[in-house]
DNA sequence: TTCGAGATGTGATGTAAATCACAATTGTAT
DNA sequence: ATACAATTGTGATTTACATCACATCTCGAA
């Protein structure tokens, strides 16, 4: 798998042959390659950030400490940036990302990344537009959470990992009953509960964290009007 | 007062003297200004659209359509640019905007739009910057929302118009009480006491839409951990 | 294998807040 | 002013869901 789809990492490797290795160290610092394993913690919340994080591949946990328990935002899946905003703005992460998978980051500093969207105006708008994403997620998240109950929440959850994240209907959950309720705003017992009923009127399959969607008319029913 | 900070509408003036009659046809195209009355629909949800907005002055209501009830996404305050996302991605407008007060709006043609971008990469930070706070808006909007009960949602709102809004601890709430509810995510009945609530312990003034923020540490108290 | 810790399922109970119902108040047109 | 509609306040009832409590299951370490 060709995993150097991140643009600085290209942009380093190919003028790499026609530096000194004074330059090729100030390139280098410029784009740093990084693996996490399962559960590594990528940045933490609060923290001072001065990078673009680009997540080459893996599932990455977003997540936030509130005022009760930890609330999960989203889950990001590479390819994508994450703390532009961020780094753009006041430099300290708002959010905490952890790895749900092994996960490939390419850490980019930000001056290496603001040359670039001034040179690449093609990038600046590709980069719009995936923040754009981000931001009709929480427009969904916001509506989800605050009007439907918690039957319409989970239901759509599982069809966010279904279509979304794996794309397909057969799926390991990469998130345990507890976590899985601090993405769904519910609790840990709620979960159980309305996996368990989901299951018996057929419209899943559960084996632990294995999760097959059954009928995805009547959960996309219930996710919208649950 | 001088409302002709929009960049596209000085950009038209200033070239105006030198075009003929055609092309300044065609830059008036590309921008133009409309004024919209309280309660006026500046765009619905679900219309397409090719015109980014730029909001010169007043309040509007973001709003959209809920499985049970309309909910209210945030209040946007000129000035400031709606539809980014929308226009740059799928055309369809996510959300409805309606006035809440005397409003001064630019239509911005998108292709006028992105030339701008490309030739000015300033100006496309700056938009980035701007969605970043509308990004963080929405991480606060959703803990806040799912995890803090009613009185902690409403007395943030309190603060919002307060502090970000108005900028004064005195306002009158450009809501109804409805409204309020479909901001906050209570119900209409639930905001009425609440209210009274807070004015019975002293931390606000009301009557009817005029409302005076007394405690504000302990508001902020209530926002944070009630 | 056995053990034990963490994860999960499930019933009983408590509670925040929606809903229902109606009264009081305010605004608005005639 | 009068009438009527919309908005607001407030009590009574209902309900979704959290919380509590405990049983069961899973899985890794010894």
């Amino acid at each position: 798998m060709n995993l150097d789809i991140c643009k600085f990492c290209s942009t380093r490797s190919s003028a790499a042959e026609q530096l000194g290795s004074d330059e090729l160290d100030k390139l280098n610092y410029s784009c740093v390659k990084v693996s996490f394993s399962k559960g590594d913690i990528i940045f933490k919340q609060n923290a001072l950030s001065s990078n673009i994080i680009y997540i080459r591949e893996g599932l990455v946990n977003i997540h936030i400490t509130g005022p009760k328990r930890e609330q999960i935002l989203k889950i990001a899946k590479g390819p994508t940036y994450l703390g532009i905003p961020t780094t753009l703005g006041d430099k300290i992460n708002h959010y905490s990302a952890t790895a749900l998978t092994e996960t490939e980051v390419c850490f980019i500093d930000i001056n290496t990344f603001k040359e670039f969207i001034a040179t690449n105006s093609d990038f600046a708008y590709e980069i719009i537009v995936d923040l754009c994403k981000n931001e009709l997620y929480h427009f969904h998240c916001c509506v989800n959470q605050l009007q439907k109950q918690s039957p319409g929440r989970i239901a759509e959850a599982l069809l966010f990992f279904a279509n979304e994240i794996f794309e397909n209907d057969k799926f390991i959950l990469p998130l345990n009953r507890h976590e899985f309720g601090d993405l769904t705003g519910c609790s840990r017992e709620n979960v159980s509960r309305t996996l368990t009923d989901f299951n018996k009127e057929g419209l899943i399959k559960i084996d632990g964290k294995k999760i097959e969607i059954i009928k995805v008319d009547s959960l996309e029913w219930i996710s919208k009007n649950g």
